[in-house]
DNA sequence: ATGGAAATGAAAATCATTTTCATTTGTGCT
DNA sequence: AGCACAAATGAAAATGATTTTCATTTCCAT
């Protein structure tokens, strides 16, 4: 068994809230880090055992990791230019919490996204 | 584009209205009903697009379709065993509404789901 | 019948993820 | 230092679902 590679929870960190493995890959790359597809996978899935990221799908099946217990915020994404700006959750975070107790749900957390068309396009 | 397959569509419904793309094509090959995966993945999206069926992801990284109940709706997703209860949304319309008015968004729509364990996970 | 549009499906392409396996690195021991 | 052995690494191949391509077939309206 692998033990986590500290530089992938490093980036994870800076990705700041959700990334996917092959995005933390990339971003490592950029920064000039050396490092293997394979072991940042290897390392995700470390942390997530760990249950110190959770693991999510996203819609296009790709797996995203974010640190637990972050402090998390939502974003309102334009369809047109991608652009994407951080809003606070609201009343959301009140919904989540009472739809889970409702159907007896533990260990509960949620996303949401907005999209639509921004003034520019 | 292509319009749905009406068999899909039966053969969804008696799979007990939740299957992947693959079982919903091999239900149909056992049946003895001639049809191609790839017309078996068209129809299931024709039938997403027009909001017959829901769409969600397994665990395993591979979508699952079911017939949906009705409008607008959210989902309780157990990270343990996958199930998804459909939840109405709440607060969360007027939330998504007000975000987007306030940074000058158009035509917008907004995705969000809760995640936890179950009781029996 | 005839032409064109829509539907079909086999095979190839894609893409995230996993597995394999040979190599490198680290650690403890003498 | 020298040695042995376990853990970590990553390139390349394998996997498996989904999508794309494209040639063929089916449907309709004329």
């Amino acid at each position: 068994m692998s033990r986590s590679n500290p530089r992938v929870l490093n980036t994870l960190e800076r990705a700041g809230g959700f990334a996917s493995a092959q995005e933390v890959y990339h971003l490592m790359q950029r920064a000039g880090e050396s490092i293997g597809l394979t072991t940042v996978y290897r390392s995700l899935q470390s942390l997530a055992d760990d249950k110190i990221v959770d693991v999510l799908r996203r819609d296009d099946g790709e797996s995203i990791y974010r640190l637990c217990g972050d402090a998390h915020h939502h974003h309102l994404v334009c369809k047109g230019c991608g652009d994407a700006i951080e809003i606070p959750g609201g009343a959301i975070e009140k919904w989540a919490k009472t739809m889970a107790e409702e159907h007896g749900f533990r260990d509960v957390g949620h996303s949401a996204e907005i999209y639509g068309l921004c003034r520019k396009c």
